[in-house]
DNA sequence: ACCTGAACACCGTTCAAGT
DNA sequence: ACCTGAACACCGTTCAAGT
């Protein structure tokens, strides 16, 4: 019997910061960037512009929400979900739970277009809002468990972010919509750009850009998510060889 | 045939893409990144705003010419000058020219606060436009001299390229201008800015960011551009110890 | 060809007025 | 307290009209 419908869902459900956020990630998603204002936001909503901002100060301010969630999501839980002693990803090994923690940053600039811009504006415009700490900690608690000398803990996990940042920022693109052939996100479309991208290597000056011609075949044809992977691996092998008591032989890092 | 115009710089010079770029980065400098209007321009530049898109085509061409000047000349020129056989960075060890190459693009960006943004918006918005391939090949030639195996070399220069973006992306800011004290871009304001986001990450729930608190002081004493470069070793580390060769004496990448 | 500058179609944000 | 929506002060971009 759904007769019992106490909350009005027809009408429209009470204005909440949480809703907002939520319809802007939608909006986000379905309509791209570019989308997102306050007049489609409100219309999206059936309310008005000035309604927005009883709960969320302004864009800015929205934006970072939508971002911080969606981040959220994409990470590991910060606490044990009650009843289980450890985190899920404190079983494996740091290195692996570095990796999944990257990953998941990387499938979720994958999965909303929009994220990568957003997680680059943010490193920028205010590095130390939501979501840069939440990645900080996550990727610093596997610093902290690979026998890293406590006094490189943040050069170490500063380190691995950036890397993972930047690599996640180019990695999620696809060539400025010219509306050609293939489905938005698809994997023709990402190999299209890859395509695109390396004619434009070659037609740089070959006196100029020697190495960029001789490495325009390798760039088309790379996994992004291998090479994201292949890249988090030079720097933990980078980590583990600069540790102080290693494998016998081994040699440490003089600072 | 015209008679000798000596251009009469006291009115006003022909406007030209190149004077208008110049003009762009000076108002990017001086008033900051807000302050970068067509109309803004065009005014500094005593003209109307049409006369701005008969050389640019749009904003967004503009700022990256903008920042594709500054990258220019943050870098080592790409090819030797006419007279020396070899480029300047070509003489020391490959480590030592990364290094250079990742501190002038890092001190650009403290230089030009508006460039760290930028870079990431390239970065992000048409990876391969202009100036991702020039910071490419300068690191991918001295990744190659590094006895890197050819397979690798892509995936190689894109992990240090990555880093050095992300990194110089973070690491050259301050905060949301709030008309406090310290001369903007001064070392006090860094340390100011580093002293605030030191307490917001003591202001977390400890029960949820536990490893921010224990390096929330670590983050208030680093030094920029010594982590910064503590990060580029790390990787360089990782990179050499995955080379193939072991025994000492002579290796030369194989096919 | 190059430039002018009013006009257009948008923005984010504010705020008196409503409930 | 929460919401409305017209109004304000901006944008980037266009384009008929000038030289």
């Amino acid at each position: 019997m759904v007769t019992q419908t106490r909350q009005s869902q027809r009408r429209r459900q009470v204005l909440s910061r949480e809703r907002i956020v939520e319809a802007a990630v939608e909006l986000l998603d379905t309509e791209g960037e570019g989308a997102l204002t306050v007049r489609a936001l409100s219309e999206r909503l059936s309310t008005g512009s000035g309604a927005i901002y009883h709960h969320v100060g302004n864009m800015g301010e929205l934006l970072q929400a939508a971002t911080g969630t969606v981040v959220a999501g994409a990470l590991p839980p910060l606490r044990a979900p009650a009843g289980s002693p450890q985190t899920p990803e404190s079983t494996g090994s740091p290195e692996d739970a570095i990796r999944a923690v990257a990953l998941g940053l990387f499938d979720a600039a994958a999965e909303h277009p929009w994220l990568a811009a957003q997680l680059a504006a943010q490193l920028t415009r205010s590095p130390w809002g939501a979501v840069t700490p939440r990645i900080f900690e996550s990727i610093g608690r596997q610093v902290r468990a690979l026998d890293v000398p406590r006094r490189d803990w943040f050069a170490t996990t500063s380190t691995l972010v950036h890397y993972i940042l930047g690599a996640t920022a180019q990695n999620a693109q696809t060539p400025d919509r010219t509306g050609d052939g293939a489905l938005p996100g698809s994997a023709d479309e990402r190999s299209e750009f890859l395509d695109a991208a390396s004619r434009a290597w070659r037609d740089l000056d070959p006196d100029d850009y020697p190495f960029l011609h001789e490495i325009a075949d390798q760039m088309r044809e790379h996994e992004d998510r291998e090479q994201f992977l292949a890249g988090i691996g030079l720097i933990l092998t980078g980590i583990t060889a600069g540790r102080p008591s290693g494998p016998p032989g081994d040699h440490h890092g003089a600072g």
